[in-house]
DNA sequence: TGTACATCAGTGAACGCGCGTTCACTGATGTAC
DNA sequence: TGTACATCAGTGAACGCGCGTTCACTGATGTAC
């Protein structure tokens, strides 16, 4: 073997930072591998060693986002409060931090209505997130499992059009009056 | 002249509506101008007859949803109330007409994030339903506001969980509970 | 009313480009002896 | 420890295709006289 296998898992660390930084940005069709190769420092033709298509990256840079906020939760003790993730998920840095952002905003709908790995990938990243405030709303409540949609629609929903508007102020008072709903419906206001 | 302006006006028209239902089920890149003027019963090569390229053709498509719209609003009477509006938006057969659904949800973040043409389209389509809903809420009190913003982003939010998830069953729930947050913020429950 | 002319929507071939994917090759690294 | 060999990540050229856009041309329709 020319490389060890960390050396490899680094590399495709890499690739995968790379893609889902551009894909967040610009959405599935308008990246191409040139260019998350390029970001992670190498060319085209390597691509392929790591990943089996374009879809596949794609898929897996959801994962990879999906298991990241997956091991912050359970990292974090004393267990982080829903309230303290809404604030967070809908903050300004957030807002701003477009790259960085949850894969579920920048919902390229292009592919998600397509390739069938993506959809499973976004279902796992909506059942962790409705998982995780469910917790927090008392576990086996059919109330507490609908508000934490409602939540979550807010959440993904607010940040969405605050996003798709070019005037800041607007933008701002959707991102709170979303980010107060849902705080008042989980009782954290 | 070889054809009437009624003429190329319906042609138009004919166009545009073919363009809405296939961006909204394909999204933007995905859909071609093939695509679009064969289902118009036309060929590629007139399509820029009526539009000066594809993103204009898009902008066009959500300016003309818009206007839809606002007609529809203004001629009903007795004034629709909010609480139909957001009963009709989350509702089962808004959830399975693809095709004729809002742009806001089908909302491709490709091209959103790049033309400024297509951007305002987009805001405007916000605007209004942001003030349809503001207006039945109280005019001018900042209450009023935000609670249109939240509900708005509940709207938009809740449909586009629902439709992501392969889950039926999970989808209905999404959405159902979407529509009780929004309809509990306007006091329309 | 009839004829000549002008306009322009519609056609389909062609152009050009971008990009996903493939491929033959290189050269560094690791292993066998 | 040193040498020969095997592996495979990485390279960059090339392929092929789709698609946005352009263009020369046609023919139907409308207008001028």
């Amino acid at each position: 073997m020319s490389t060890s296998p960390k050396e490899r898992e680094k590399i495709r660390e890499r690739i995968l930072v790379s893609a889902a930084k551009l894909f967040n940005r610009r959405g599935f069709s308008a990246v191409s591998i040139d260019d998350v190769m390029g970001e992670a420092g190498l060319t085209r033709g390597s691509f392929y060693r790591y990943f089996s298509s374009k879809a596949d990256l794609y898929a897996q840079s959801v994962v990879r986002a999906v298991s990241e906020k997956r091991e912050a939760a359970d990292s974090h003790s004393p267990r982080l409060n829903a309230d303290q993730i809404v604030r967070d998920y809908l903050s300004v840095e957030r807002y701003e931090d477009i790259e960085g952002s949850c894969p579920m905003i920048g919902l390229p709908a292009d592919i998600s209505h397509t390739d069938r790995s993506v959809r499973e990938a976004f279902e796992s990243a909506l059942r962790l997130m409705i998982d995780t405030f469910q917790q927090e709303l008392g576990r086996n409540s059919g109330q507490a499992r609908d508000r934490a949609f409602a939540i979550s629609a807010l959440c993904v929903g607010g940040m969405i059009l605050a996003r798709s508007v070019e005037d800041r102020g607007l933008a701002n008072e959707l991102r709170q009056a979303a980010m107060n709903a849902a705080l008042a419906l989980g009782n954290w206001a």
